[in-house]
DNA sequence: ACTATCACG
DNA sequence: ACGTACGTGATAGTC
């Protein structure tokens, strides 16, 4: 076996790569599919082939040496994407880092530089691969000269191959008639004119009688069919300079050095700083440590794993001083146990380990001289240093004690880094120390999956010690630190002090309201399969699409990637003329309520007979909460079957509910923010507001608004909130487009100054990129700048909506910390429990139920002045379902 | 790990 | 002509 040659063609292949991975940025930004997709299908080549030689070609984009001529025919491709073209610089600097050679020549096309390789190559008896997406390679074919052409469908990466014989069995014609084919036919993506009317078909018939132009106007008069004839007769010379244009150039004057072709080792530690930067982390895996040691140019200068004498020694050195403090549970097979890691302002940190050997949830800290130990070390970092900067202050708390939570409450020293990282940009998928190290200190360190659990935990205390004045800086420059300080920061007291107190929920109750729903969808399964004629999986998006679609042959609707839709508003349509549709709508329904709430529900009632969810305050783009394992914000209730689970949602004895919710808080804020004198004086005439948007909008008397117009202009005002369009409207209400369009209009036309405003939002974002809250909460828009139209409508709606979710979940904030506050210092026996975006919900002893309505409803009013009163509704009940 | 679906605001 | 309402999390199925 000879060497092998591969050659890919970089243009090409990037912009295969960029319409065949959906988008992609890393954190600063910078568009990455193309880079991503072009070096997977690079390292699957080289996997493949093995090769002796490598190299890229590219072609060089230089305007301002183009000739007129030349710009003509070549030049007038559409402009490519800019998210594309940012990237070219990208890849050619990832491939330097690799050692890859590569090719650019002015005045040849990376085509010309392949064709001269490929030749050179073959001449000297190697075997040759060109990689390329594009089909003009093709003339380059030989026996020894193979053309592979990568296509990305739903993310797999198929290759077709051509030898000289694979280009004559699929092209019907040699590899070097297929210029002259090209030459008739034409190819408007190069700006080849071809011959008119010769298209494909006919081009290929041509040359496979004739061979080639020369041969083929030598007997030009044995074509016969007379429109043919003329069109090759009129255009011979058109046809020349078309086959001209087609033709790769395969002697080129370049220097080909094969020293420097020479296959390489790719995996160079530039190579792994690059894919680090573009947040490449699969292919990381690829790099070995060897090479890689160097690039983190962080050093961790502390010691894990110290004696309780060695840790003694820096905790002296913390006492008065600005500490951080990082305490991680760790639960391996073998060992369970808690981490505790500091770091002070003046260099010194340390890490210990406590074991526990004691399977521990959350809520109990477990006995032991070991977390005796822990908690006395936790106590002294509390009251004994300046100031506490923590990765996470409200999972610090549940190490702490309630009386040293109760002085930090006062205290006024304590630091949230992730909190500060998520306010400066919230959409982030997650706040690590290597985000934060590598964004706010320019610092590259190995992330947490990539190191043990002790030097992992230290690493963070020290990143945040480090990251904590830059973050400070930038808060207050982004004019957020009251945001931070009044808001966020208290607010995780009250968060924790939620969780630790959870709510109760009746295991018993639950598994009734379970075992009831067996019954029915045991009953729905079996109808439905008599109706399908066979047992099938009715979870299976993918049997039931074909079941309905194929066996059954129900008209199907909308489609999805992978197949037919089965969602909810496709199969409502067909509900009424087949029955088995109706059965499957009920089958979900009820398993949902089974397997969600009914059996999902009981896993997490612990000990204590209540559930205990966590809010994340790092989750949302909008500044919103967000509450998981379980999930707490989603509870059924619009239909009355799912209500009914609340009623297992119930006080402790002695205690009721009191749940206070926000009377479309969304829309009040709307009022405010535009300043619409309309919308404001409608809200204060105390009228209801969407009939009251139905008389304005419609042109109809208020009395004599239809419940179907109420219905209708409440839809409106939703999709205002969501950043309206007409499609998006006219799906909800399943109208005409056009009829949607109209209701827009009309609904602008009744409050003219929602329309500026709205307006106003997307300028904005525009310009600068992001959108704000009324308390300067900050959500980044990058979808705004985008070329591709669908990311920027999306990018507008982004900027019409966070404001006005945004400051609702500012102003829920807001009402939470001060209900807290009163709570406690009025001496009230109740506490918050649960938080669903616009509603509280409070356990408060029988006795205290008056003052509690008192409280929620002077602090949720009182949390903001606006120029339309905020109104809220408050029920009480012995369970969550009365109480709503 | 990803997709489709559906529960909530 | 394009093809979407904004924000979440859990489950089951599929690869």
């Amino acid at each position: 076996m000879g060497e092998k040659v591969v050659l890919m063609d970089g243009h090409s292949i990037l912009n295969r790569a960029y319409y065949g991975i959906p988008p992609l940025t890393n954190r600063e930004g910078l568009h990455t599919n193309a880079v991503y997709g072009f070096l997977n299908i690079m390292f699957k080549i080289i996997a493949e082939e093995a090769p002796d030689y490598f190299g890229v070609a590219f072609d060089v984009h230089e305007k301002t040496f183009r000739h007129k001529m030349f710009e003509a025919y070549k030049g007038t491709r559409h402009k490519a994407d800019p998210e594309f073209t940012e990237q070219v610089p990208v890849i050619q600097d990832m491939l330097k880092a690799m050692q890859v050679p590569i090719f650019m020549y002015r005045g040849y096309e990376a085509d010309d530089i392949l064709g001269t390789i490929a030749r050179i190559s073959e001449e000297k008896g190697y075997d040759v691969r060109i990689i390329s997406g594009d089909r003009d390679l093709l003339q380059l074919a030989t026996d020894k000269v193979m053309i592979r052409i990568p296509k990305t469908i739903k993310g797999q990466t198929t290759i077709e191959n051509y030898f000289k014989t694979d280009v004559e069995k699929v092209m019907g014609v040699t590899p070097v008639e297929y210029i002259d084919v090209k030459a008739l036919q034409g190819d408007s993506s190069d700006n080849i004119p071809g011959v008119p009317g010769v298209g494909p078909k006919t081009a290929t018939e041509l040359i496979a009688t004739y061979g080639n132009l020369d041969n083929l106007y030598a007997h030009l008069d044995e074509i016969t069919k007379k429109a043919l004839n003329k069109n090759l007769t009129e255009n011979k010379e058109q046809a020349y300079l078309s086959k001209t244009l087609a033709t790769i150039i395969t002697d080129a004057p370049i220097e080909v050095s094969f020293d420097e072709l020479k296959m390489g080792n790719l995996y160079t530690k530039e190579a792994y700083a690059m894919c680090k930067r573009l947040e490449f982390n699969k292919l990381l895996d690829r790099f070995d440590n060897a090479d890689t040691a160097e690039v983190n140019n962080y050093e961790l200068k502390y010691k894990t794993g110290l004696t309780r004498e060695e840790f003694d020694e820096v905790m002296e050195k913390a006492v008065g001083k600005t500490v951080s403090v990082n305490i991680v549970r760790h639960n391996d097979k073998d060992i369970s146990g808690i981490e505790l890691s500091i770091v002070t302002d003046e260099g010194a940190g340390g890490n210990i380990f406590f074991k526990d050997n004691v399977q521990l949830d959350l809520f109990s800290l477990g006995t032991g001289t070991d977390m005796d130990l822990l908690d006395s070390y936790v106590h002294t970092l509390v009251n004994k240093t300046s100031k506490l900067i923590l990765p996470s202050a409200k999972a610090f708390y549940k190490y702490v004690s309630s009386k040293d939570k109760e002085y930090l409450e006062n205290a006024d020293k304590i630091e949230d880094v992730y909190l500060m990282a998520y306010l400066l940009n919230p959409i982030r998928e997650e706040y690590s120390y290597d985000y934060v190290a590598a964004e706010y200190l320019g610092l590259m360190v190995s992330s947490k999956k990539e190191t043990d659990i002790a030097t992992a935990s230290l690493i963070e205390a020290d990143i945040c010690i480090k990251a904590y004045d830059e973050l400070l800086t930038r808060i207050q420059s982004e004019n957020m630190l009251s945001l931070y300080m009044q808001i966020e920061l208290p607010l995780t007291f009250v968060l924790d002090s939620m969780e630790k107190e959870g709510i109760r929920a009746e295991k018993t109750a639950l598994k009734e309201y379970g075992d009831n729903l067996t019954e029915s969808i045991e009953r729905l399964e079996k109808n439905i399969y008599a109706l399908a004629g066979e047992e099938f999986n009715i979870n299976s998006p993918k049997q039931l699409g074909v079941i309905l679609f194929e066996k059954l042959n129900l008209p199907n609707g909308k489609k999805t990637k992978t197949g037919y839709s089965t969602a909810a508003d496709v199969l409502e349509k067909l509900s009424k003329d087949y029955p088995i549709v109706n059965d499957i709508l009920e089958y979900r329904t009820l398993t949902k309520l089974k397997s969600t709430y009914a059996e999902g529900l009981i896993n997490y009632i612990k000990d204590d007979g209540r559930i205990h969810t966590s809010f994340n305050q790092t989750v949302t783009a909008t500044g919103r909460l967000s509450s998981q394992d379980p999930n707490l914000q989603n509870i059924p209730i619009r239909m009355e079957l799912g209500r009914l689970i609340r009623k297992v949602f119930v006080p402790k004895e002695g205690y009721t509910f009191v749940d206070a919710d926000y009377s479309q808080i969304e829309l009040r804020l709307l009022a405010h923010m535009s300043g619409d004198e309309n919308l404001i004086s409608a809200y204060k005439s105390g009228k209801d507001i969407h009939r009251m948007t139905a008389s304005k909008a419609f042109n109809v008397p208020f009395e004599e608004v239809t419940d179907d117009l109420r219905r209708r202009a409440k839809a409106v005002n939703f999709g205002i909130v969501y950043g309206i369009s007409a499609y998006g409207l006219s799906e909800d209400l399943h109208i005409p487009q056009k009829m949607a369009t109209e209701y827009i209009e009309n609904y602008f036309k009744a409050y003219p100054k929602i329309k500026t405003y709205l307006d106003g939002l997307i300028a904005f974002a525009k310009e600068k990129g992001y959108a704000l809250t009324l308390y300067n909460r900050r959500r980044q828009i990058p979808e705004i700048k985008e070329s591709a139209f669908m990311v920027r409508q999306f990018g507008e709606r982004v900027a019409m909506n966070a404001p006005i979710q945004g400051t609702a979940a500012d102003i829920m904030k807001i009402a939470m910390i001060n209900v807290y506050k009163r709570l406690k210092s009025d001496k009230v026996d109740a506490k918050i429990l649960v938080q669903v975006h616009d509603e509280l919900l409070i356990e408060a002893a029988d006795r205290e139920v008056e003052k509690v309505y008192k409280i929620l409803e002077e602090e949720m009013c009182n949390a903001s002045k606006l120029s339309v009163d905020l109104v809220v509704d408050i029920h009480d009940g012995k369970d969550w379902y009365e109480a709503k």
